[in-house]
DNA sequence: CAGTATCCTTGCGGATACTG
DNA sequence: CAGTATCCGCAAGGATACTG
């Protein structure tokens, strides 16, 4: 849990931060950044991480609550930014399928820390909240 | 960039996110790790790691384009989850002041390596965006 | 200075029905 | 099977004005 990391260790790598969050003129760094934050993303990169090459329903089976409409879209925006690589086999009935890029497979070892983190400290989250909520209901 | 991690690296530890993505009966996990991916959150939390102690308008000064508005919500979602420690010091002129909180501190230090990742790649995935959307004119 | 209050636009996420 | 096409509610994010 205790990483031994000095605020001094942060500060000479987060520089980079603060740099990178500036200059992005397209937005894209930050909506690389957001499939790390956005409700799919991150469960489909991990699905194709686990299960490989998979087809658009068999993400959806492995999933739970995605409707196919959002799975479409988040392939897509996954797609697009070359985290996760379409073959479409121009078959009847069609079959398509995806899997996880070189890219792709990067963020999904990145985000695997702070995923873990979270889990961990959950109950740490829900009970900072339940003070907060209890604080400001006095007012 | 190479990482010398194989495949089977990440999904020995990936398991984690799988589970963790089911059960989250409040959504508190998937909250915490929007964190992570939102507009302001990181800037905010990457300003306070590296300055330190802060009041909102220093803040807002050293953040390109936030809004008052903006601010105030994300530093209050923040402290909600025990992310960022706000001081009021009920004066007058009213004077408050937010730093991070060691919770808060250990998940700058998971985005980090993200963020240098996404900063490093950022013309690959500019690149990427341009082949698709060239090759979806098409249609 | 550190906020609220108000109004607005955009896009996420979901439900449902339809198509090649 | 792998999508589109519609329609919808909701929250993010922003602009502007006001307050203790």
């Amino acid at each position: 849990m205790n990483q031994t990391l000095s605020r001094e260790d942060v500060l000479r790598y987060s520089q980079t931060v603060c740099d990178g969050l500036r200059d992005d003129d397209d937005g894209v760094r930050r909506e690389v950044l957001a499939h790390a934050g956005n409700r799919w993303s991150l469960g489909v990169i991990h699905t194709l991480g686990v299960y490989g090459r998979l087809r658009h329903a068999e993400i959806q089976r492995r999933m739970h609550g995605v409707t196919q409409r959002m799975l479409t879209r988040t392939l897509r925006s996954l797609e697009r930014d070359g985290l996760v690589i379409r073959t479409d086999f121009n078959e009847n009935p069609p079959r398509v399928e995806y899997e996880l890029s070189e890219s792709g497979l990067e963020l999904l070892v990145r985000m695997v820390p702070i995923w873990t983190w979270i889990v961990e400290n959950a109950d740490g989250f829900r009970a900072s909240r339940e003070r907060f909520d209890a604080r400001n209901d006095g007012d």
